[in-house]
DNA sequence: CCGGGAATCCACCGAACGGTTGATGCCGCC
DNA sequence: GGCGGCATCAACCGTTCGGTGGATTCCCGG
């Protein structure tokens, strides 16, 4: 299904390096779906343009002079810019994509994407949907995965309570036991986790994947 | 690029469907890149032929009578079955992404994917890459971004510290504030999540991306 | 200019928590 | 058959926490 022409997609590129703000305008340029509205050098010319030009999509290079990439998709996001920010760098490690991620960028690419992917991911963008490397996608899933050192599943059960907040007694009431052993489970948990108190255990539980995001 | 012939990928496809199972092996047969080694029509059977078959792919639904997907991804885990599992299903809610993510899943598509994306996806996982179905990589994204019920900068920061298992007066000691700024914080922190100890509030915050599994 | 939010501080209380030590029964594994 | 892991319970201790009810400063915005 070929998309229909309609209006092209307006692109913003920001990237500290000419060579590359050309390389990724060479791969738009002829193709009529898109018009690539303006560059930027550093983020904070990024988010004036943004401000002005009203792009679609903003590609954007996290390593830049002055207002990184970051800060700039934190500023887009507090000024209310709709446009999607698409981060396209070279760099797939945490602190780089993260950050991005929590900033509210729409996907996250690598620079050695091909043409077509690019082209893809942009239009993928404009829609709203994320869009992300498969290095990236690996690494996103592995802060979600499970490294787990094993609490036994009565410990799990009452870490779960203790994260929704209840105290030592009211999860003795509701799995029926005794506060005393709900004591000696928690002082388990803890020893197993490297923690000395329950908010430290649900945060290490948290980033070990024992508890989720999804099971509130 | 194109891939190179070499030795063909080895899939094996679990669904309880036979009408599914058919589609995907036609969308892979007559293509010498790969190899469909065969079919499962529950999660228990996937297992069981994955130890005999040594698959490099599995291609797996989710719903399935018996052992469901997820159960099937543990279990190949388990047993240190080298397979990477593809899940291909129609649903992409919470409910059946997270767990399945959690589980060791390698990539999670909708069974409304193309063939074209399909195949590219299997390629992309026989290396070990993740693969996400744009609105799946979206709701990943969410678990992982920011909604937001502002807590002050201090708040914020207070909220750290906490996660990280320090107690109030080390908090004070850290900032250089006295204990009793430190509790008034706190309070202020429990009213804005709706919760009343610090493990609910690292909870609630990890569940509304003001902390984050990046950060530790 | 005045209101209000944020940040800072104080004192007090009862309740909950963290830590220790120790004990019992059960089950699976070597 | 014994050893270890898990779950269960007990009593006691000092510390920390949660909650209340204030108070002060600063700064922003209406």
């Amino acid at each position: 299904m070929p998309e229909s022409p309609g209006t092209p997609i307006r692109l913003l590129i920001a990237d500290d390096h000419p060579i590359v703000r050309d390389g990724i305008r060479g791969m738009f340029t002829g193709d009529p779906d898109f018009e690539v509205l303006g560059e930027a050098s550093d983020g904070a010319r990024a988010v004036e343009l943004a401000r002005t030009l009203h792009p679609d999509v903003i590609l954007m290079d996290l390593r830049m002079p002055g207002t990184d990439g970051v800060a700039a998709i934190k500023e887009l996001a507090r000024l209310g810019v709709a446009a999607r920010v698409l981060v396209l760098t070279t760099y797939d490690t945490d602190r780089d994509v993260m950050p991005a991620i929590e900033a509210g960028a729409t996907g996250y690419l690598l620079k050695d994407t091909g043409r077509d992917e690019l082209v893809r991911a942009v239009r993928t963008a404009a829609r709203g949907e994320a869009v992300l490397s498969p290095s990236v996608a690996t690494r996103l899933l592995g802060q979600v995965r499970t490294p787990a050192d094993p609490l036994s599943a009565r410990e799990l059960e009452i870490l779960h309570l203790i994260a929704d907040g209840a105290t030592n007694r009211e999860v003795a009431a509701r799995l029926f036991i005794s506060e005393a052993t709900v004591k000696s489970h928690v002082l388990h948990i803890y020893t197993k986790l490297g923690v000395n108190d329950r908010a430290a255990a649900v945060a290490t539980a948290f980033r070990r994947g024992l508890l989720t995001l999804g099971d509130g």
